[in-house]
RNA sequence: GCGAACGUGGUGAAGUGGUUAACACAGCGGGUUGUGGUCCCGUCAUUCGAGGGUUCGAUCCCCUUCGUUCGCCCCA
């Protein structure tokens, strides 16, 4: 094949789109309620804004589309993450300046990673995501889980879980680093080479190796609760009674640290416990920020928040049987008995069209036969037929699929005859409540 | 970046170093020429991801490449 679509890129085709757009509609419904208002930033940004002079996660260094384009001695980086430069607006905007803090964002959109395709993992994926910035305060970390918890529980997925930990603030952290370093002074050399590099760059990371999980020196491994200081001991014991008391469950997870070195106190996984997710089974996770606004050169300003793989969320729903959205079933078909009535029976589709039925009709020429075939695929539930006789009467023949009751009408009362066809059958079909509609029937 | 498996029509797939690449579904046409969904008949891959090599001959063997899948790493 010639042409195609670049290694862990994909077209999203009519027939799994449906399933993304009522994702975003289902995403935006819940960002609307707990008021959080959409964010989009450039889908490229310059390099610096994600690589950040400390972070040593492979993300931010090795897999990275950063360009640069000739004559230009600008690097910019397609965005790998939406976090950075959710924060780099917050501040180039002045958006801590805003009388109502917090800033509740959220954003869907594209994330490019050089990385090997496997199952649940794209070079371009996309993720739904929230930031909650400019105040700190457990509740918000609360809520701001308690945002994905509910969006993936509305969806009805079952097999997941909540893992969570802190880091705890600077001051624990480096307590604790400390202590991890002193620790695996005398065993890093036995280690793997993953280890060796995080021993220099970030020991906490050592903790969720799977090479040396099962190694003497990991069984006795200093653990980052008994480092906490007070404040960082209680500000996570505020988030864990939040979470008790919206009835959202959690297991602590003390070798969670997360990949990207920006996060500290609060850290989160939702992970899928089905199998069928196969080996990347995280469905949102984030935490919280305390420097990453400063790092921007706004006020000391905390923030927190997390991202959804939808292509993640996709497989694990499919995973648990979760139908998400499908293609539209056709309102009519306009079916045409001759060539020569091909431009009657456009108009005719022109005029349902303009009331609102999604209507379709035949350019091919097709045989009857074929065009009741597709009239069956598309599940219209009423055919227009069009032959010389309507064209030369300036008439339509309006059948009625469920019953094959027919009847010829003048083109003029076309419509008036189907809304009467439709009314009958929603009144049939529709036991909700008036203008409370829920079923999706109704033409609004 | 590392490891393993795989790549045959629109789809699911069988197959073999040698003249016509099974079968099924879908599509289209017809039987039924202005009324479908069943049934019957016909038709539908000059070609087996791409490029090169071995061979009298390759879809089948070898190499390269692209891609897919799964895992490692990492991450959503």
């Amino acid at each position: 094949m010639k042409y195609q679509v670049p290694r862990g890129t994909q077209d999203i085709l009519p027939g799994e789109v449906e399933k993304w757009q009522m994702l975003e509609e289902r995403i935006r419904q819940f960002c609307h309620v707990y008021d959080y208002d959409e964010i989009r930033t450039p889908i490229f940004e310059h390099t610096n804004v994600f690589k950040r002079g400390n972070d040593a996660s492979d993300m931010v260094n090795k897999e990275m589309y950063t360009f640069q384009l000739e004559n230009s001695s600008t690097s910019l980086t397609l965005r790998p993450e939406m976090t950075a430069g959710v924060v780099r607006s917050f501040v180039e905007h002045k958006l801590f300046g805003e009388p109502d803090l917090p800033a509740k964002l959220y954003y869907v959109g594209p994330m490019c990673r050089h990385e090997r395709p496997q199952k649940g993992r794209q070079r371009i994926f996309h993720q739904f995501g929230v930031e909650v910035i400019g105040v700190k305060n457990p509740l918000l970390d609360v809520e701001c889980i308690a945002l994905g918890w509910s969006f993936i529980n509305s969806l009805g997925l079952k097999d997941l879980k909540v893992l969570i930990n802190t880091l705890g603030d600077d001051e624990s952290r480096n307590a604790y680093r400390e202590a991890l370093k002193e620790h695996f002074k005398d065993h890093i050399d036995s280690m793997c080479g993953d280890c060796k590099r995080r021993y220099e760059q970030n020991p906490l990371r050592i903790l969720d190796c799977k090479v040396d999980r099962d190694c003497e020196a990991m069984k006795s491994v200093p653990r980052m609760k008994d480092y906490l200081n007070e404040e960082s001991q209680a500000y996570f014991k505020q988030v864990l009674e939040g979470l008790d008391a919206l009835g959202i469950p959690y297991e602590i997870d003390d070798t969670l640290v997360r990949g990207l070195d920006y996060y500290t106190h609060t850290v989160f996984e939702v992970v899928s416990e089905n199998k069928e997710m196969g080996a990347q089974s995280t469905v949102f996770a984030g935490g919280r920020y305390d420097g990453l606004v400063e790092y921007f050169e706004g006020p000391q300003m905390s923030g927190i928040g997390w991202a959804m793989g939808i292509e993640r969320l996709i497989i694990a729903c499919e995973a648990e049987g979760i139908t998400l959205g499908e293609k539209a079933e056709l309102d009519a078909y306009v079916l045409t008995l001759s060539a020569d009535v091909g431009l009657y029976a456009l108009s005719a589709a022109t005029m349902l069209r303009a009331n609102g039925y999604r209507c379709e009709c035949d350019y091919q020429n097709r045989s009857l036969k074929a065009q009741y075939r597709t009239v069956d695929r598309k599940k219209a539930k009423v055919v227009v037929i069009i032959g010389e006789d309507e064209a030369a009467q300036g008439s339509v023949t309006i059948k009625r699929i469920s019953d094959k009751l027919q009847k010829t009408v003048a083109l003029d009362d076309m419509i008036t005859e189907i809304d009467r066809l439709f009314e009958a059958e929603e009144a049939h079909e529709c036991s909700c409540e008036p203008g409370n509609c829920t079923c999706g029937k109704h033409h609004e």
